[in-house]
DNA sequence: AAGATAAGCTTGACACCTAAACTATCAATA
DNA sequence: TATTGATAGTTTAGGTGTCAAGCTTATCTT
């Protein structure tokens, strides 16, 4: 492995604080690009209860629904957001509740449904995605249009790797694996049941 | 603003479809940035879980005592994992309760308290660290040592923007802001209150 | 020294998220 | 057609997160 990268700023006080040295480049990467990400939601977050009164998943939901105007299923809807499904049911049942969506009917299959934004839910949207993009204009202006450039694609390859199926988390328990770390596995299970 | 950025693949099937075309460029940088992070993310959780029967927070608390011997205070800890200190209390209360860590009196300060690993949280950190590491490792190995270098740097420049105290989030709530959004903020709250 | 202010931590209410169990429906096949 | 298996959605239990309110202890001011 490399040992690449330059020396941490010996003010940093959040998670990249657990590794020093010059080695470990993949984790002290992967450790600043989660403390980055997590520092930019925080603001949203905080921003859309401050002047929305509403919260990140659901204004997720209303963005999705905004690009697809034929509607979306929960699946559909759970997929994109990267959250599992009974997840989407709590959210849905909010917004619609509140008038903000609604689910229609699908025409031949009866286990499913389509989520569409009503009018005022759109009107809603629209109003927060505006301030929504100028914020984040404003957290990523500490790069230039051209690093922008760069950073997307970079991130790309990134996707790309994670797409390949050893990395997938959404579907069936696998019955194989926890070998070597089988004895570790079942202290920790006993102490994490509480 | 700029309308630089190549074009989505149109098999996307995530949050990055919201945006189209080739504007709002910072917009769609974030939503890859975050789509990263997450998918990232969600593989060392369905893995700590898996294999170790543990939790992200729980493990990343450790790691902060792992490498502070002489402990940290609560609010340290949660400075450090970036969340709120009603966070740190109910995880602190779990390890400790397992015996991973233990709470010692502050010398001089009644109200605080210094919290460290205790020698089986140490061992079984240590034990896990290994694994995760290589976790990591995979994840990240989209990129080559020097994509990786060159990403490390950029995101350097994000985090010193955001350190701005302009993107505050932790400290008391301002009572000044929200002028011309009061009407919206005013009906979504409304609405929010379920 | 007394009162005001702030800091460290805990608690409570509630939203979000996962995993797993469950219901209902569809589809494939013998 | 009846069984089997897969899929769409909901429910439930429990960990994680926020915010706001409250308690105790420090510190500052006069």
């Amino acid at each position: 492995m490399e040992t690449v990268l330059d020396t941490l700023e010996p003010q940093e006080r959040d998670l990249e604080s657990r590794v020093t040295g010059d080695d470990h480049q993949a984790l002290k990467l992967w450790l600043r690009l989660l403390s980055c990400a997590n520092r930019v939601e925080r603001v949203i977050r905080h921003r859309l209860r401050r002047d929305f009164g509403t919260t990140l998943p659901r204004f997720d939901l209303l963005a999705q629904l905004e690009r697809h105007p034929d509607g979306l299923s929960m699946r559909e809807i759970s997929q994109r957001l990267m959250v599992t499904g009974g997840n989407i049911t709590g959210i849905t049942d909010q917004l619609e509740a509140e008038g903000l969506v609604l689910r229609e009917a699908h025409p031949s299959d009866r286990r499913s449904f389509s989520v569409k934004l009503t009018p005022t839910g759109r009107r809603q949207f629209k109003r927060m995605a505006r301030t929504h993009e100028q914020w984040v204009v404003e957290l990523l202006d500490g790069w230039s249009p051209k690093e922008k450039t760069q950073l997307y694609a970079l991130l790309a390859g990134l996707k790309q790797h994670l797409a390949e199926p050893v990395f997938d988390t959404s579907v069936a328990p696998s019955p194989k694996r926890a070998a070597a770390l089988s004895a570790v596995s079942a202290s920790a299970s006993k102490e994490f049941k509480r």
